[in-house]
DNA sequence: CCAGACGTTGTT
DNA sequence: GTCTGG
DNA sequence: CCAGACGTTGTT
DNA sequence: GTCTGG
């Protein structure tokens, strides 16, 4: 799940919806995908480009998410529960397994354009928190991102809060629903390609 | 990043 | 070669 | 010692 | 690569 996302906002109100110092980094692209630099905000209005997922040795691929259940019993992530960020989206893409093929949707809270996934950033690279689905999108898979609401940013952010203090905010959003709109099949238009 | 897919209709 | 998805 | 896990996701 | 369990 959410091995994509988007961002697609301008840096102005970016900066204005975070409360940045001011104007974040930039990158060329919208849609963000593991590896690629990355906003990230932290405490305080600090914006900061992080490549999107934590390196192991185990795997030739990067771990690009964290389940919010289990984060404080895993020794990968147990050191970095204070290092915690909200990752700026615009929406985030999710792959509904169907009978013949799979559909791409695109999904974003109902009351949020620029919303804030809970992730944790540590030594440049970031990663999202998953949780289980709000129930508008249970029907294409089974987690989602962690989606905070624009209130509770500033306590999950506050590196004073221990995690344990900050942890039941890491649920499936319910401040409004989920909106997902599916990618429509492509159009076979290859006329004549065997006349 | 990198392994794995890449196509699956409806019988003109 | 390019796209997909974790 | 040494195989298997180690995160995830999705599920052969 | 390093840790864990048998």
């Amino acid at each position: 799940m959410c091995a994509r996302y988007e961002l697609n906002e301008q840096p102005r109100n970016i900066a204005v919806r975070f409360g940045l110092d001011a104007l974040p980094p930039v990158v060329n692209r919208a849609i963000i995908r593991p590896t690629d630099q990355a906003l990230v905000v932290r405490s305080g209005g600090d914006a900061v480009l992080c490549g999107w997922g934590f390196d192991v040795t185990w795997d030739s691929k990067p771990l690009i998410n964290g389940r919010a259940e289990t984060l404080d019993q895993k020794p990968t992530f147990r050191p970095y529960l204070e290092n915690r960020c909200v990752v700026p989206a615009t929406g985030y893409f999710e792959w509904r397994t169907g009978e013949r093929a799979k559909h791409k949707n695109f999904i974003r809270p109902a009351d949020q354009a620029t919303y804030a996934m809970a992730g944790l950033a540590v030594n440049n690279r970031f990663i999202v928190l998953t949780c289980a689905p709000a129930p508008g999108i249970a029907h294409i898979h089974n987690r989602m991102p962690v989606i905070l609401s624009p209130d509770c940013e500033p306590d999950w952010l506050d590196p004073g809060q221990p995690f344990s203090a900050v942890a039941h905010h890491l649920v499936a959003y319910d401040r409004a629903p989920m909106l997902a709109e599916e990618e429509q099949p492509p159009v076979a238009d290859q006329g004549d390609l065997f006349h």
